[in-house]
DNA sequence: TTTAATATATACCGTTTGGTATATATTATA
DNA sequence: TATAATATATACCAAACGGTATATATTAAA
C-alpha cells in the first residue's frame, strides 16, 4: 500500500512542525504545506490533529532512540557510552536529530497542564532514558570502571534533569555555552567515580 | 485612576493563564473568563495579546524574585542562601508560586522557535538567576565559607539546569521524586565544596 | 451635583480554526 | 486493459480566533 509511505512521511514533517510550533501551534493549514498534501490526504490517513501530534511524538522518539542507539553500540566501555551519550544530547542545541530540539523537554512542558492524555507517554519516554542511563552505571560498577559507592539512580537522574535544563537554555540563548559547561561537568562527576585503572580510558 | 488596579488585576490573572496554557493556547476568550472582564476593558488597557502575555511574563517573574528575595533575605549564610533557593525552587513542582509551574522554562521552551521577541526577554531573566547564584557563591568563598577552588560559573550553571530539568521531569510525572533526587544532590555538592569549619553549620 | 474624562460593555468584522462530504485521481488486481 | 479498491483533492461548514467601533457606565474634578 501506498499509504505506508504517506503516513510515514506525514509524520516525519509532522514531528518538526509540533516539536517546533507546539500542538497548539500547529495548524493542519501547516501540515498541508509541510507535506504538500491537502486536507483530504491527512485526514484520510489519521482520524484527527491530536492522532497526528501523537503519533508523531511517537515517530520522534523512536528516531532519536535509534540514532542513539547507534551511536552508543560500538563503544566498548561504559563510561564511554555515557559520555557518548552526553555528547549526543549536546548535538540537540543547534543540530537536533528533530527540528525544534528535544521533544521530551518540548512535549512534557507542554503537557503538564495541558494535553492530559500526553502526560504518561512523556513520563514513560523520560523514565526510559533515565532508566537506560542508570543502567550503563550499573552495569560499570559490575565492570569495575565505576566505583562501587556510586548511587546509579541519583546520577542518572541529575545527568538527564541537568542535560534538558541546559537545551532550554542553550536554545533560548542561541548559545552552545550553558549546554557545554553542563557536559564539561557531567564528565568531570564521570571521572570522580572511575575506578583509577580505567580513568582516562573511555 | 482605577486602571492601574485593573491592569494589575489582568496581569496577575494572564500571568497564571499563559503560564499554564501558553501563548497559543490562550485565548482572548479565556482572559474575558479569567478576569470577569469583556474584551472592550481588556483592549481598553492593552494594545493587543502579545502585550498582555509580554506584561504577564513580566509580572511573573517579578513575583518569583520578589518572593526568594524575602525568602533568603533573613538567612545569614551564603551556604544556607543557597540552600533555601533550591528548596525554593523545589517548591515550584506541587505549589508553584504562579500557576503553571515555572515561567522562565514554559516561556523559554514556547520562545526558541516561535515567538522571536520573547527570546532575549527570558534569556535575560535565566541570566539574572544564573548570575545571582553565582554571586553567592563568590561571596562564599570570599567569605571563607566555600573552597577556594570551587568554580562558581560553572557551579551555578549547574544547579540551575538540574534544577529546571528537574521541574519538568517532576511536573509531567506529577511526582516531587526527581525534584527531591536533584535537591539532595546539589545539596551534597554544596556540603562538598564546604570548608570543613563550615561543614553543617547552613 | 453637574460635567468632562475615563473605563467597560456590546455588537460586530474578516480570517482562521479543526473537521466533513463528496468528487476525482491514482493505484493494484483480475 | 478493464475494474474494483484505495488514496487524494475540492468545496464547504459551524465555531472560534484576534481585533475594532461605538455605545454605555462609572469615576473623578468643578
Amino acid at each position: 500500500m501506498k499509504a505506508a509511505r504517506t503516513r510515514r512521511m506525514i509524520l516525519e514533517k509532522a514531528a518538526g512542525l509540533f516539536n517546533k510550533k507546539g500542538y497548539e501551534g500547529t495548524s493542519m493549514a501547516d501540515l498541508e504545506v509541510a507535506t504538500g498534501l491537502t486536507k483530504g490526504a491527512l485526514y484520510g490517513n489519521f482520524p484527527d490533529k491530536a492522532a497526528i501530534a501523537g503519533e508523531a511524538f511517537a515517530y520522534a522518539t523512536r528516531m532519536v532512540r535509534e540514532l542513539m542507539g547507534n551511536t552508543l553500540k560500538p563503544i566498548p566501555t561504559f563510561k564511554g557510552k555515557l559520555s557518548a551519550m552526553l555528547d549526543f544530547f549536546a548535538q540537540y542545541v543547534l543540530t537536533p536529530p528533530i527540528p525544534g530540539g528535544c521533544p521530551l523537554l518540548n512535549t512534557a512542558v507542554e503537557a503538564d497542564d495541558n494535553r492530559h492524555s500526553m502526560r504518561p507517554v512523556v513520563s514513560g519516554e523520560i523514565m526510559q532514558v533515565v532508566n537506560g542511563m542508570a543502567a550503563l552505571l550499573k552495569k560499570g560498577i559490575r565492570a569495575g570502571e565505576f566505583r562501587k559507592d556510586t548511587n546509579p539512580r541519583e546520577l542518572a537522574y541529575t545527568f538527564f534533569c541537568a542535560i534538558e535544563g541546559a537545551i532550554m537554555f542553550s536554545r533560548v540563548e542561541g548559545s552552545r555555552e550553558p549546554m557545554d559547561i553542563i557536559v564539561k561537568h557531567c564528565k568531570n562527576k564521570l571521572d570522580q567515580i572511575s575506578n583509577p585503572l580505567w580513568n582516562r580510558k573511555g
